[in-house]
DNA sequence: TGCTAATATTGCTTTGCGTTATGAAACTGG
DNA sequence: CCAGTTTCATAACGCAAAGCAATATTAGCA
């Protein structure tokens, strides 16, 4: 014996409105053809799901326990309308964002807390890596959105980059350094603090020698190595090393982390932190609106590194 | 937008499946039509629910939140199913037994604690009544069945009634009851126990005014009215005083209650204890097999009862 | 590059749902 | 108990969708 959903739920519809009419009324359809359907139901069923003869249409014990499920079916159905309502506004999904750890940790995360507190069912999740491994799962489709710095040049046909902020690094040591007191800051200087490094296959790192060559340093001293940001920052605040951060992380974690960057211009390519997708737009629709929150947040931030530039400035 | 709950339970079903040529196969349809629904389904949610292009159909994040979805409409859909199969078989549903307050408490409750051992989705709404109470119950459909003593004239023309045991009444006593010692017993033996007397409206209660005027007292004693079985036998057997009950009773619960019956004749009217219920067959299915499960049980009782009669008299 | 297996498409028939119009039965109030 | 009203069932018919077989297309794969 085979029972239609659809005829379940009609039948709750009708016994939780009391009557054929009224039932047929609010599900929108004309009342013959729900009388048909409940017939149909009852013909199937092979027991009357109604009493016979009685006007204001009672349910039987079994149309009853029927009608209980028709009901729980009925909810079912009005979530999966709403999650595809939800999910085509961009208010429900899932996105998944790649990402290079320092700036994700550092920067991004905590962007992604506030657009959850306005998205809540849009579910992220995020991954690490580097041009080279996450260009192909964006090429593949399994990830949305990769967060990294990347150079005009290198921008591959296939893909959209939005640049977000300045991709400056500097030299970030811990807030209270002994550097920081110093005005004009030499080699000499430098040379007295050992290094953290970032992961050796990242930009940074190869930030990190280039960055040491221009201000001419041959060699250097690595004292902690292959840590996320949070160590790295915990190993910074807890010691007179010196690194190489992007100046968005430093500037965002500075009080909460105890961090400084040195006043020393260090050479770096002409890269821009931002965001690389597919051009092709078959991807989730919350992508978007996580897009534009982005990009808004980092306009805010970039303004408020201006700004904070500026008063230094004037001050200093 | 509306969707179908047929189409989520076919969507579940192919990517449970993992394929949607084993999910039409799983589905008893074809491929071309599950094929087709899909397409339906995703035109109507206006987001592709399998990632395009890919041969092993692959749901997309959408498509497996909608998928899960279907899979619970799914699980529902089946319980309805299997609900409607026991219900036909008579193995669930709601049964309202109504009967006299005495001989359902006596016999049949304990009966009905059986049946449901193998029944057990069959819920029993138990009812007290007598005939005139219960009649147009069964009459307007609140009552399934009805339990009560009855002679062959009193059936009505609507009814069917099956007798179950004789309606032979009893006076009963606690056991060790000073009467029960004496080998024939006298109406002045009688008049020194005071009496309980069932409901004022019940056949009991007229039953036990015939049956002391057919031994020959006019006037009686009543110490303890308006009980139901339980306190009746309480008193009984916490006292000295007679009651008149179905002998079924009395020999169902003469162990655990510690009764016994006078042996002493008294005139009661040719009535059987049966069942009664309306001819048309539009009733709950779980009613047959109840109906013949109290008939089997009874038939297992008189022929103990018979047994036990023809040992006593052996002995006697 | 061709083979194989999985999915899409096409063309056609059947089923079932939707409607309006209308008939029948049950409740209501006098 | 008898109109009147309400509520449900039935009839006739158009249309959307489901069903199938046959066939085209395409992603993986060797």
């Amino acid at each position: 014996m085979k029972l239609e959903s659809e005829h379940l739920e009609i039948l709750a519809m009708i016994v939780e409105k009391g009557g054929l009419t009224e039932g047929a009324d609010a599900l929108g359809k004309s009342q013959p053809s729900v009388s048909r359907t409940i017939a149909l139901l009852e013909q199937r069923v092979g027991v009357p799901l109604f009493e016979p003869g009685r006007r204001p249409l009672r349910p039987t014990e079994l149309g009853a326990s029927l009608a209980r499920l028709g009901s729980r079916i009925h909810a079912l159905n009005l979530e999966a309308r709403q999650l595809v309502d939800r999910y085509s506004k961009g208010q429900a999904g899932r996105l998944r964002i790649g990402g290079t750890p320092i700036f994700m940790d550092g920067v991004i995360a905590s962007m992604i807390a506030e657009f959850q507190r306005h998205h809540s069912d849009v579910h992220i999740e995020q991954s690490y890596g580097y041009g080279d491994t996450l260009l192909p799962h964006l090429r593949n489709g399994s990830l949305d959105l990769a967060i990294l710095p990347m150079s005009a040049a290198q921008i591959p046909q296939d893909m959209v980059f939005v640049s977000l902020l300045a991709g400056r690094n500097v030299i970030a040591c811990r807030s209270g350094h002994p550097l920081t007191r110093k005005g004009t800051i030499t080699l000499a200087d430098i040379d007295l603090f050992p290094w953290i490094a970032p992961p050796a296959d990242s930009p940074l790192y190869r930030d990190l020698q280039r960055a040491l060559v221009s201000i001419g340093s041959q060699d250097f001293r690595v004292n902690f190595s292959g840590g996320t940001f949070a160590s790295i920052a915990s190993v910074l605040a807890g010691s007179d090393s010196l690194t190489v951060l992007p100046y968005s992380v430093v500037f965002l974690t500075r009080k909460t982390m105890q961090l400084e960057a040195l006043p020393l211009k260090i050479e770096h390519p002409n890269r821009q932190l931002g965001m690389l997708f597919a051009k092709e737009s078959a991807t989730a629709p919350a992508l978007a609106p996580f897009k534009s929150f982005i990009a808004e947040q980092c306009r805010q931030l970039e303004a408020r590194i201006q700004h904070d530039q500026q008063v230094t400035r004037r001050r200093g």
